[in-house]
DNA sequence: CGTTGGGTTGACTGATCTCAACCTCCGTGG
DNA sequence: CCACGGAGGTTGAGATCAGTCAACCCAACG
């Protein structure tokens, strides 16, 4: 990761933009850039967590690992979002990694540093709760998805939450370029069968495919296939 | 629910273990104690939100409904936990469901008043997200399980969570009373599956039966079991 | 050109779910 | 006291979903 000066935006940074406005001097000069190459580390699990980071532009991807060839992607964090707020509380070490799925910029801010706000800053400190509420309740949900729920289904879930965070473009593709693997590793099945459900999805016309990009065509048969068994 | 004047215990609560001395008789002035009787619901998905509970003493199954008859237990509250902490946020519609395992006593604040006192008092918010990230952590963890992880391991981590959270009596089995139909939803498979995989570890002299109640015999076979595919 | 990383496909296997039956315990009402 | 019924537990047979393995293809790139 390549070093820079720091440059607070409140656009779009959770720290900054909950913070009291007499902190913001101090967060900018306690805040270190990062630039990333597409598919470089920011963490990865097991490391010893030293503080907190915001994305500013780019794409992460947050994962956790299960065998050498195997992980399940548990979200993607874009521009504004937090990176490495599982490090906070007891344990000091990451239980997830983090990787560029293209080249980004992420900023930094020592642990140290950023409890003592929490505990000046309550408005930061409750919006911080509300986000972790949120947090665990997409993870409860699914959760239960990926126990229940029938790759079929979990691949629509996965393809309409990429619809929703990321976008489409003027010819209707969702607005981001993964990679089938990483596909899979959302969807919480393995590459080939989520290549087949693909298949199957477009045979039906309830998605269709332009190069590697995807776009929903109907989405009541998308969410249909998430509602029900 | 049976409803009760408000016994407030700084040992059983998590909002008074973490308050500041001085909030704590306006807790307990808001606070209003329920008596359940097992299998009672405290609230279920769709519910709306009004406040927060604390349990103070039995034992609440938290889970999320899939069929009429498939649910995932998402996690077991005992003394002191606090519950409805999803409710927290935007959402004013809880997105799981509580219910006693057993005789249960559960306290309840006002959603207005919890919000008031987080604003106020810091250290509890700080501990709040502490709690949250933790939740988060574990949350995730059995997120990746559920999708890559085998029954039997799954059966295994459960068996193993169990006895960390409710210990063993003096002849060794885990000290809790639940039936096979839990264990599964704990588990996140179906009952006659999970039935099959206890015989098996049973027959492999993993674990032991005496009646329902179930004893870890060989814990590094269990562990073995969870580390690797 | 060869190599490499995706992508695409088929055949096969096996784990897990479903369904259905039966059993046992226990509380309830006649 | 006994018959009944329901809830939970136990077991087997079979279907099927989804993972594994292996092959092939294609485009990019040194």
């Amino acid at each position: 990761m390549k070093k820079n000066k720091a440059i607070c935006d409140a656009q779009t940074c959770f720290m900054c933009q909950n913070c009291i406005e007499e902190w913001r001097p101090a967060i900018c000069a306690n805040k270190t850039n990062f630039k990333l190459k597409k598919g470089e580390l920011v963490f990865k699990e097991g490391d010893a967590v030293t503080g907190i980071y915001f994305v500013y532009s780019g794409n992460i991807k947050v994962y956790k690992k299960w065998d050498a060839d195997k992980e399940l992607i548990l979200r993607f964090a874009k521009g504004g979002a937090i990176l490495g707020h599982r490090g906070i509380g007891d344990d000091l070490i990451y239980p997830i990694s983090a990787s560029a799925l293209e080249d980004s910029v992420v900023c930094y801010v020592d642990m140290k540093f950023f409890e003592s706000t929490l505990k000046v800053n309550t408005e930061l400190t409750f919006q911080l709760v509300n986000f972790f509420a949120n947090e665990l309740r997409v993870s409860e949900r699914r959760m239960r998805d990926l126990a229940h729920m029938p790759v079929k289904g979990r691949v629509a879930d996965a393809l309409l939450k990429l619809q929703n965070q990321f976008g489409i473009t003027d010819t209707g593709l969702i607005n981001i370029n993964l990679s089938r693997q990483d596909l899979a590793s959302y969807a919480g099945a393995t590459y080939e069968t989520v290549f087949r459900v693909i298949n199957e999805l477009v045979s039906e016309n309830t998605i269709s495919l332009t190069g590697k990009s995807i776009a929903v065509v109907n989405q009541e048969a998308l969410t249909a296939l998430i509602e029900s068994a």
